[in-house]
Parts: structure tokens; sequence; C-alpha cells
DNA sequence: ATAAAAGTTTAGGTTTGTCTAAATTAAATT
DNA sequence: AATTTAATTTAGACAAACCTAAACTTTTAT
């Protein structure tokens, strides 16, 4: 089987290039890992030799169909015990994602399959991220970051892209979770920030940074 | 904190002890966790430093205060996940050790706080394990290994104490769970086995080995 | 096209937890 | 009490996963 690290390099080479898509570098990981270069070095040759991923040096690095296939399977754990957090055990949804950092690690196929039945086979975590099938398969939602909307027009926010307990605190001060109705009343053109309604009730104003974190649906 | 190692280690210390009471052999660790005597003498050193047991060379070990305080925690989340397969994700009891084992590590106060709380506090596993409390005690119950009832006498099982799925599976071919009423129908003095009537119905001979992992209460 | 800057890899260490083989200590036998 | 045997520890290695410092590529700027 694989260490609980090289789980952790495949599923940051998963995020970074954009479920697959695109080359990953060595710094861009060693960012999200909290490791230097170096040490990312170290572990592509040997996640290389297990085939899990290809890596063409100085060149970055791709997750091959097996490397995606683990990943997936990580994601899917990760988002299945955030939703048993909340929903059995009454975590909230800044709370869950480092408990599920460590739970995502358990190696059992059983344990998935059935907290997956326990659970009612939901579709999204409390983030709003769609949770992998069984069969390895990952829905896309369609859906746009609230920086693209235009004044006047509406939302409901579906997903948030941001776990730090920091920005989850700060959408719950500002009265945002997921299945909130927002609607653009101003657009401030110097920054790119928004004034948000929030529930057709208080508005606040939110940076462009935020802005791209958030995701809605019409509503 | 602690490594999943150390706590390991921590566990099987407390298990050979007998709860705490005796010293411990470097051979006995060694065989409980399948690693040699001389990486024993290893760890043992650095718990030692960490002043989480009392150590003298070639003289066994024993765990400090602290020592049982993490010990304990340890089983509590054990026995905790152990409940949870088995009420809520359907598990059998010959299934549940191995994944246990691995959650058992998963590190986060409320979590376990919460856990049991949705288990609505459990006192024993599903092998009939008392879990300790959150203040860190260990109930003990009067209960006496099946081997020592004479003709005749009767119990209900409470507890198995020997969690290999081999073993377990054997019980469950013979018809024996937690709660099942036992009968001694005869012994057998040649090998100490005995004639036991399962349910007030089929009977089987039971082991001297087998009799002494099955513990009863008064029926 | 060259030189400087940025990104990446290699070389050589460290820590953790394991191992084998050799040395040491304790226990059991004679 | 001396000797043999068993248990335990120490010495020296190794793999995993990390590090720093130095060397090497690639990219960017002149
Ligand atoms: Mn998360
Ligand atoms: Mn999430
Ligand atoms: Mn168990
Ligand atoms: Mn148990």
């Amino acid at each position: 089987m694989h260490s609980t690290a090289e789980e952790n390099y495949i599923k940051a080479i998963y995020k970074l290039s954009g479920n697959g898509a695109n080359a990953v570098s060595t710094t861009g990981l060693s960012d999200m890992l909290a490791t230097k270069p170096a040490s990312v070095s170290d572990m592509l040759r040997k996640l290389s030799a297990k085939d899990l991923v290809h890596y063409v040096k100085y060149h970055g690095v791709q997750l091959t169909e097996e490397g995606q296939r683990v990943a997936l399977k990580i994601i899917r754990k990760h988002r299945l015990w955030e939703v048993f957090l909340v929903q059995k055990l009454n975590f909230t949804w800044d709370e869950v994602h480092e408990v599920a950092e460590q739970m995502e690690h358990v190696k059992s196929e059983l344990l998935v399959q059935r907290l997956d039945e326990f659970l009612g086979h939901p579709r999204v975590d409390p983030h709003g991220d769609p949770i992998p099938t069984e069969a390895g398969e990952l829905p896309e939602m369609e859906q746009r970051a609230l920086a693209s909307l235009e004044v006047e027009q509406k939302g409901v926010v579906c997903r948030v892209k941001d776990s730090q307990p920091a920005f989850l605190q700060y959408l719950n001060r500002v009265g945002i979770q997921i299945g909130t109705q927002l609607q653009v009343v101003d657009k401030i053109p110097y920054d790119n920030s928004l004034e948000i309604s929030i529930n057709k009730n208080k508005s606040v104003i939110l940076s462009s940074d935020v802005l791209e974190k958030i995701f809605v649906i019409n509503p």
C-alpha cells in the first residue's frame, strides 16, 4: 500500500493540476505541503518508480491513470468523513478539515463502503465539494465564482473553495453558508470588490480574494 | 504528541502488565508487537526519556502514571470505534479490530467526545471489554472465565478476550456471542475441556484454551 | 546571445523505527 | 560456586521522509 506521505503528495498533485489536467511544479508542491523543494524532488522520483506519476526532471509532474484513481479514492474518503463529522457528530464546517486529513488515510474498503451507505450516499461535502463516486467519477457541477456576477444578479452559495478554519469562520460571521441567497448590490471597480446582500437582508462588502473562493448556482 | 509506534508500545505494555500491575519483559513486548527484542530496547529507552515508562535495564518496564493515562485514552478510542463500526456501520465483531487499530491513532479530543455522545456513552465494546471513561477510569466487572465453571453451572457470555478474526469466527460457528446462555454439561479431566450447552440447545466441547478466553456472569 | 535570476535537482545529513550480529547480564543447572 | 543457557542490550546498518547547501537547468532580462 501507499504511505500517508505518498498519499498526501498524490492528493496535492491532483489538486494543483486542476483535476489532472496540467503539469505541476516542484515549488507548487513544496508550498502546498509545507516541505522544501528538495524533499519534493525525492518523493517525485519515488512516486515515478511506483508508476503513480509521470515525472520529467525540471519539467513538472502529472498523475498517471493509476495515480488519479488513488487521488480520487483519498478525496472520496476525506469528503465522506467530513460529512460524517458534520451530520452525525455535530462538527461545524470549520472544524472538520483537520480531522478528515487524518481519517482519509485509514485503510479499509469495507469502511468506506459502509460509511457511504450510512450517510445515504451524499453527493457533496460540507463545503459543497462533490464526492467522487465508488467508481471513481467526480461529478462536475455548473457553478460560477461569486466574483463573476454582475450588479443585480443573484446566486445561491453551493461551494466554498478554501477549508481553512479562519476563512470559514469569517463566512460564519458575515452569515454565509451553503444554501445562502446572495445578490450583488454594487460593484467597486477600484479593487473589484462587491457589495453583496445576504439572504435579502443586510449587505457586506467582500474582497475579490473572497469572491473568488465562493461559488454559486442560479437561484 | 506521541507517534503511532509509541502509542502501540504503550498500549502493549498496558495490556501485558495486567492493567499496569506487573513489570513487562522485552521479549513479551517483541512477541506482541511482532518486532525484534533489540527494537524494543531502543523504544523503551525513548519512552523512558519521555517519562512514559519506568525502565530498569534487564529488569522490565512499567507505565508511569502519565503512561497509564495515555494507554487508557488509546484504549478508549479503540473500543469506541469498535462500537461505532458494529452499531452504526453493521460490521461484525470479527471485522472491527483491524480497522479500530488504525482509527485509535486519530488525534482529536473533540472527536472522541462527540463519538462517545453519538454512541450514547457505551460501557462495553463488541467483545465485552469495558470502555475507559473520559476521566480515565476503567470500570471493573465481576466475571469468571468459562474454564472455572463446574458441571451443571450456568453463565451468560459477557466478554471474549481475543479479537483475532479466526477466533471470533470460530465462536460464530459454534453459536457463541455476547449474551449467549451457557451451561456446563460435562467435564473431560484428561485435557480440562468442557462440554457446554449453548442456549439450552445443542452442546459442543470447548478446549481449555478457548475456555480461558470466554468470560461469563451469573445468569 | 549572454548574463542574471529563478526553479530544480543532487549530495550529504538527521530522525524515527526497524533490523542482524555481537556483547553483556541474569537465571537456571550442575 | 561455577558453568551453561536464556534474556537483554549495544553496535552498526538501513529505509522513509525530511533538511541545508551546493550544483545544475531553464527562464527571463539585458
Ligand atoms: Mn477538507
Ligand atoms: Mn471539504
Ligand atoms: Mn480490538
Ligand atoms: Mn474489542
